[in-house]
DNA sequence: AGGATATGACTCC
DNA sequence: TGGAGTCCCTATCC
């Protein structure tokens, strides 16, 4: 073939500018100093405009296509022209076109959004109800009781100190603090392990690999065996652990064929124990609840659908001083209360409509009686008491905590020490600008009036922080952010680690390996192998193991 | 430094 | 009902 020169072939390029006056603020030093000038250099870029539309206008005829570079601002969220979305920096600019991302109202964005702006974030008050039935006379003798009357002040500390740790290889999904051992914390990942840290003495931490292939969406503590945990997974298996012995065994497993495809594989999400009637209760993929008798380690009868067919389970919770009554949620927009008496399809006691997937539901942890939602509406629901009406939630608060399908969903977890029942943290997705580095605080929220109470944070902690649990005993915050654990305390009170950790400790499991592999073992640190949906086989993740410790401030 | 990649819910047809 | 296409602040790896 002859050769072609380039002039030939290329086609003509038509420069388009913007002319309105939004431009990025280094475009704006520049010009400043230029300013004179620009008016007569736009002329000139008019004329050769004007002569390049002549040109592509000729070339249309001839049939080339010209080609279009434009310098005016898309927004990449819209693609339209004359703004931009994305970080400035440290603060993220909305696009004017979409709602609200926060309370997903249209007309304004995040930034001007009433319920950011406001210190109380916004709470839809609960209506003022006179309804009293025999239940709720019920509730005010026996349970009113547990909770106290007058709200204490919440003692929140000016400043943290939090001790970072990192040898999960897969994003963290949930979080047990230990029922006796006050400093032990077990942390369960996306890949199937299990993470053991005494978090007292630092350097203690184990990891099971071996218990699940897949992610671990729930633990708990056996009650009778502090030393035995159940874990519910998606490949379909609850496991009860000696941690002791790291030995563990499979109660149930749904899929004994293996892998059959897409929609026949089954995965475990809700679980809870319940103790008065030894059951672990756990909830599928497809909507389904089975019981397992704790004694015998066998299936109680046939599984029974909770929700809507071939939606996910994700939260179970039995009620702390009820133990028959059980609350469920999941993927089709309903949290259900359920007595356990009386189990079988469409026999819930209640139905709590959502707008969205709920991803936790929990009832108050001492006197049972309310109950707490999180919804990827980015709303936190609350219902002050489970005998009172329960046809639409008393308070709704409005807080970001929108589901990313990277991330682990966010939950709003209680506070087990608190008397009143009213304080509960959750991770924020939103990010805030704070002194030039945009970071994603943990909040402590007042559910009893939507206030936000503090909000901790750490410059060096940028990550966001879906996973986190209240310490049932101690002033100890336990955090999972992508693969790293934090254990966030009271300045004052972190003596006994602060000694340890003055100079980062670095121990690399490499270094176990080489060691393993000299000794002629096979290491079980060896991770699998990884492949991604087209066979492509993914590089394993280095091992790492490495605790660092920082100052975090806590606003108010 | 930036591209690839893990991958869930939802909407639309 | 199911498959394709879309999606606003990810985190990590190379």
């Amino acid at each position: 073939m002859a050769p072609q020169t380039r002039r030939m072939t290329f086609p003509n390029v038509v420069i388009e500018r913007d002319t309105d006056s939004e431009r990025s603020s280094s475009d704006e030093e520049e010009e400043e100093e230029e300013e004179d000038h620009e008016e007569e250099e736009e002329k000139v870029v008019d004329n050769k405009n004007e002569e390049r539309m002549e040109e592509s206008l000729e070339a249309k005829k001839k049939g080339k296509t010209p080609i279009t570079i434009s310098l005016k601002k898309v927004c990449k969220v819209c693609k339209k022209v004359g703004h931009e979305a994305g970080f400035k920096g440290a603060t993220y600019i909305d696009c004017p076109m979409k709602p609200c991302f926060l309370c997903k109202m249209p007309g304004h964005t995040t930034m001007a959004c009433p319920h950011r702006v406001a210190t109380e974030h916004g709470v839809i008050p609960a209506p003022r109800r006179n309804t009293r039935n025999p239940l709720e006379y019920v509730f005010e003798r026996q349970f009113r009781p547990r909770v106290l009357r007058i709200k204490p002040a919440f003692v929140i500390p000016d400043e943290v100190t939090c001790a970072v740790i990192r040898y999960h290889s897969r994003r963290i999904t949930c979080l047990e603090f230990h029922p006796t051992n006050n400093n032990l914390l077990l942390s369960g990942d996306k890949k199937g392990q299990v993470g053991v840290w005494d978090f007292g003495k630092v350097h203690e931490k184990m990891v099971y690999r071996n218990i699940h292939s897949c992610i671990v969406n729930n633990m708990r503590f056996n009650p009778t065996n502090d030393d035995s945990v159940y874990a519910a997974s998606s490949d379909g298996t609850i496991s009860c652990t000696d941690l002791e012995t790291g030995i563990s065994l499979s109660l149930m497993n749904l899929n004994p064929d293996g892998w059959q495809g897409r929609s026949n594989w089954r995965m475990l999400y809700g679980m809870d124990i319940n103790s008065e009637k030894g059951l672990v209760l756990v909830a599928d993929n497809f909507g389904f609840l089975y019981l397992v008798d704790t004694r015998s380690n066998n299936k109680i009868g046939e599984a029974i659908l909770i929700h809507k067919k071939g939606s996910k389970v994700v939260g179970l919770h039995c009620n702390p001083v009820q133990p028959e009554l059980l609350l469920s949620c999941g993927n089709d927009h309903f949290a259900r209360i359920w007595d356990l008496r009386r189990m079988e399809t469409g026999s819930s006691l209640y139905d709590l409509a959502h707008k969205r997937v709920v991803n936790s539901a929990y009832f108050s942890p001492l006197s049972g009686s309310k109950i707490l939602t999180t919804s990827q509406d980015n709303r936190l629901r609350i219902w002050d008491s489970i005998f009172g009406d329960l046809d639409s939630p008393s308070r709704e608060i409005v807080h970001s905590h929108d589901f990313n399908r990277h991330l682990t969903p966010f939950k709003a977890e209680w506070d087990p020490k608190d008397p009143s029942e009213s304080l509960a943290v959750i991770g924020r997705y939103i990010s805030e600008n704070y002194n030039g580095a945009a970071l994603h605080p943990i909040d402590f929220i007042d559910i009893s009036t939507g206030q936000l109470v503090a909000e901790v944070m750490d410059p060096n902690i940028t990550t966001i922080t879906p996973v986190n649990k209240l310490h049932p005993r101690d002033d100890v915050l336990a955090s999972g952010s992508s693969r790293s654990l934090f254990i966030w305390r009271p300045k004052e009170k972190s003596e006994l680690v602060e000694q340890k950790v003055e100079r980062k400790i670095v121990i690399c499991d490499r270094a176990e390996k080489k060691r393993s592999r000299k000794h002629g073992n096979k290491s079980d640190d060896s991770d699998d192998d990884k492949f991604t949906s087209k066979g492509k086989k993914l590089k394993s993740n280095k091992p790492e193991w490495k605790l660092t410790r920082c100052s975090g401030k806590v606003k108010r």
